[in-house]
Formats: structure tokens, sequence, C-alpha cells
DNA sequence: ACAACCTGAGACATGATTGTCCCAACTGGG
DNA sequence: CCCAGTTGGGACAATCATGTCTCAGGTTGT
């Protein structure tokens, strides 16, 4: 049926996508009626298109799951440490600022539960492990802690990126701060 | 006015500030209802101290302001840069532990407008103003991204505080990570 | 050109939340 | 002890966001 949607729908369809995560990025409990006026459609369309606003969440957490899950396996598969973080702070990066904060508008039991969020966790952790082995750690600086921090950093550029910065400025300045 | 208060209603007040800062950190859309359950008061007595539920929040960040306030002024006046960090670091992290998700429940354009975060933002600026004269900063990294660094290792300890984790573990580890 | 599809606008029901009010019961300070 | 202050609970109106529906008009693909 996806397949059969005329091209205007499909238009349709991928502003509100834009429109809602740029919105929820603002104001986590934006309105469905302001996330139409965001898109420059009528709020009847949005519900054509998602019936219910969780649906709405759900395709973005859908789309945000898809992005990252890919960026942290093509991260992944780098095995020299420097030219992998870049390319996984660059690919998150992009997945993420679409969707930074779209778990603060989500239920915290999905929220904990997200894939999207363990793939990102799976990908640092793994990067910790590695930065460990390597002595690249400080002493002082536990496995925990560093995990906390890089996960700070990711949103904290994200967060910038969401905001209207580069991604192109701000990604080396992640991996930087990282090593 | 505040004087004449009776000893039992204060106790009440102090209850609701602080259920209502455990709620809202955990879920910013928190209704009346479930904050004044939460500090174990009805929910008439919870609208007999504030009047509405923005002059609620309104309370709480003035309660953040003036935390982070005197935190930000006592750290500012410690010349020492190491140990200057430290007591900021320790002091903000107590005042921010409470609130740290309050502008999540905030209105942007309150937000954005908070003394609270403009006290800090000062501090933070001014450690990394401190922290380039004395050519502790490394290549690439500007004032800017260092700022944004900076508050997101303050925001990641406060929240890990606010869920739960120990202020004396966490605050010596962001001011590790800082330096 | 035509038929099927998509859209905008508005009316409508529904449920949740906010804020108000009242009364009976309890508690602290003089 | 006793009054004033405080509280809990429930009833209530008002407001707002969600979700449904219809209809007239515009767009796509053939």
């Amino acid at each position: 049926m996806a397949t059969t949607l005329r091209i205007d729908a499909q238009r349709t369809h991928e502003r509100i996508l834009h429109a809602a995560t740029a919105e929820l990025t603002v104001d986590p409990s934006a309105g469905m009626d302001v996330i139409a006026h965001r898109a420059g459609i009528g709020r009847a369309t949005l519900y054509r298109h998602f019936a219910t606003r969780e649906e709405l969440l759900a395709a973005l957490r859908e789309l945000f799951l898809d992005r990252v899950e890919a960026a942290a396996d093509a991260s992944i598969a780098e095995t020299d440490p420097r030219a992998a973080v870049e390319v996984f702070i660059e690919a998150i990066m992009r997945a993420v600022a679409q969707t930074c904060t779209l778990n603060e508008a989500t239920p915290p039991e999905d929220a904990a539960n997200s894939r999207g969020h363990i793939a990102i966790d799976r990908a640092i952790t793994i990067f910790i492990d590695r930065a460990r082995e390597a002595g690249r750690l400080q002493d002082g600086v536990d496995s925990t802690w560093a995990f906390t921090v890089g996960k700070a950093l990711i949103n904290a550029g994200a967060r910038e990126i969401a905001l209207g910065a580069d991604v192109e400025v701000i990604a080396p300045r992640v991996a930087i701060t990282a090593a």
C-alpha cells in the first residue's frame, strides 16, 4: 500500500516527518495542530497519515532507529580507532540531530527500551573498551562515567545541530573532544 | 506573610517543592494531581500553596536560581583554577540536581531567559577564559564548543544525581573530565 | 479529459487537566 | 483549652488536545 501512495502524498508524508522532528525537538509536548501548521498542512491531513499522535511518534522512533543502527554498525566495522570514532560521530550526529530530543516526547518506559538508544549505547561501550585497552583513558575515569560523558557529548552536539549548527563543523569537534 | 505561616504549613510547602522537583525531573509534563499525590497531600492543598501550575514552576525556577547564583559566585571568587572548578562543580551539582530538567517543563522563551542558566553560563565562560589563558585548551576547540561541552557535562552529572547517584561520587568525576 | 486520489477547513464528541469552591475534620500556638 | 489556620475530599465549570467525520475543491496518473 505504501508503493501505491501518490507522489504528492509522499511529499506530504515526508514534510510531516521533517516538521514533527523539528517541532518536537524544540517543544517535546507540541500538539498535533502545531506540527500540522509547521508542516504547512491541515490537521485533518496529518491524521490521515498518522491515525494517532503515538503512531507519529512511533514512526519517528523507527526512523531514528534505522539511521542509528546503520551508523553504529558501519563505524564498529571500522578497525582503526581514530577513524572509527570519526565515522561514528559523523554518522550518528546526522541521525541523532533530527531526533535527539525525541525521547523527551516519549514515555519513559519506551525510551528506556528504545532499540535506537541501545544501538548507540552498544557502540559507545565498544569504543570505550577499545580506548581502555589502548590505555587512552585518564586515571579516575571508569567505564561507566566515560559512557555517560560520551553520550552527553553526542547529545550536546546533536542539539547544536538541531538548533541550526552545521554538521561539518560540529562533528569533528565532538570527535576531538572524545579523544 | 511568609513568617506568619504556621509550622505545619511550612512543612507542606517544602514537601511540595521537593516532590515537584522530583516528579518533574522524571516527567516534565506531570500533572498537578500527580505532584500532589507524590507530596502526600491533597490536590486542593497544592493549589492553596501555588495558585497555578505556572506559579509552582516559577517558584522552582526561583529556588534553582538562588542556589545556582550562590554557587557560581562562590566558585568565581576562588582564584586557584583547579580548586575553583572543584568548588564550582560540587556546588552546582547539588543545586542543579534538584532542578536539572526543570527547563524541559518550562516554556522555551522563559528557559532561554532564565537567570539561573545565565549564572551558570557566566561561570562556565569565565572558567573557559581562564583555561585558555593558561593554555590548557586543546587545539581545534574554540570557546563556544568548550562551553557546550562544559554545560553538557554538568547536565549529564546532574541527571545522574537526580536519578539516584551519589553527589560525592559524581562531582569529582565531572571535575576530572573537565580538566 | 476523467476518475481516483489527496487535501483543507470546519464541526463535533471525548477525555484529561486546570483552577474554584465548599464543608467537615484536624492541628498548632497562645 | 480554644480559636484560627490548615487540610482532605469531592463536586464543579472551563479549557485544551485528541480523534472522527463530512464536504467541496484541487492534484495526479492514465
